[in-house]
DNA sequence: GCTGCCAGGTCCGAAAACGGCGAGACGGCC
DNA sequence: GGCCGTCTCGCCGTTTTCGGACCTGGCAGC
């Protein structure tokens, strides 16, 4: 069914990541302790460029040199999920969402529920950043790599933020 | 998330009959009234190689000229369903068999009913033979292609059974 | 503050329904 | 006593349905 996929795993502060991709697009990016990672048949292929690429991105992210990737990404969902992973992207560096803010944003206010229903599915964490969205009342709420990643990642975003960056082109704000 | 999938028709005693063909394979035969035919799409190829020769046999078929078809199937199904429709290919043309004896062939004497649906759901008309089973009183029971139909394909077996056959390669009892 | 309730999209497991059946029981009918 | 036809009930894989559970938040009521 799936198209055949390949696989590569890098190190970093939280334990060895795996990376999917298939033929031209990222599809899948797993914390060690990930609730609901798929059960994956794939090839390794540590020096397919573009896992190659995605694992040097990653790598530059959890040194503190990049804030933003360059990355193709396939995410499939269903369309309201598609519409939730496709908003996430739009959090900048270092910057927090709650789930109703997202909600909001998506035009169904009454939807954090859901936002965080979609948000505990995305595949492609840290470069979806889903670490990005916590509760209302400023709890870190859940996070399918666990929730000691998440403030992991939060902190380590907060704390380069100010920082100089050395790989990510714009000294401005994103968009 | 299917593949491209190829078809023609052939016109036969029973109305125009739909081939469906992927990549390199029949995937599909359904008869005029088929009850749960899919709704796929499907481009017109009639002169797609596999195609020909698919509705070249079946015409062969109907003509009486042809018992035993040669051509690569794609069934897919349940492990279940795979089971009852290779168990299906066994049935000799011009005899029959009963729900019950196919499920006692396939070493559980008890899933008659389960063999009946599982039948019911066999995507290749004809070349894969539900037609051939029948109920332990005689009875035709169902037929997704409507029970005339399987009635008909019944007498045209039995009736040229016995006459020489020139397409069909071996004379002798088939396998 | 704290509790309770509801809104909302999707997934997952459990349960029920649904068949292209078949054997056995019954009741008529010669 | 045979010989049907009908009815009932058990069988079994698949499909459908249904009920909660989720990475929540806002409002009502106390």
């Amino acid at each position: 069914m799936t198209e055949n996929l390949i696989t590569t795993t890098v190190s970093t502060p939280l334990g060895p990541v795996r990376i999917f991709a298939d033929r031209d697009a990222i599809c899948g990016v797993y914390l060690p302790e990930h609730k609901r990672a798929p059960s994956l048949v794939a090839e390794s292929r540590p020096d397919a460029p573009l896992l190659h690429l995605a694992a040097d991105q990653l790598l530059e992210y959890f040194d503190g040199r990049r804030r933003d990737f360059d990355l193709p990404v396939r995410l499939g969902g269903t369309v309201f999920q598609a519409a939730v992973w496709s908003q996430l992207q739009r959090i900048p560096f270092g910057e927090t969402r709650t789930y109703g803010e997202l909600a909001a944003a998506l035009g169904r206010p009454k939807a954090s529920r859901a936002v965080g229903a979609a948000n505990g599915r995305n595949p492609v964490s840290i470069i979806v950043p889903c670490h990005r969205v916590i509760g209302a009342d400023g709890r870190l709420s859940g996070y399918a790599g666990g929730q000691a990643a998440k403030a992991w990642l939060l902190a380590h975003e907060v704390t380069s933020r100010d920082t100089n960056v050395t790989v990510s082109p714009q000294p401005g704000a994103p968009v």
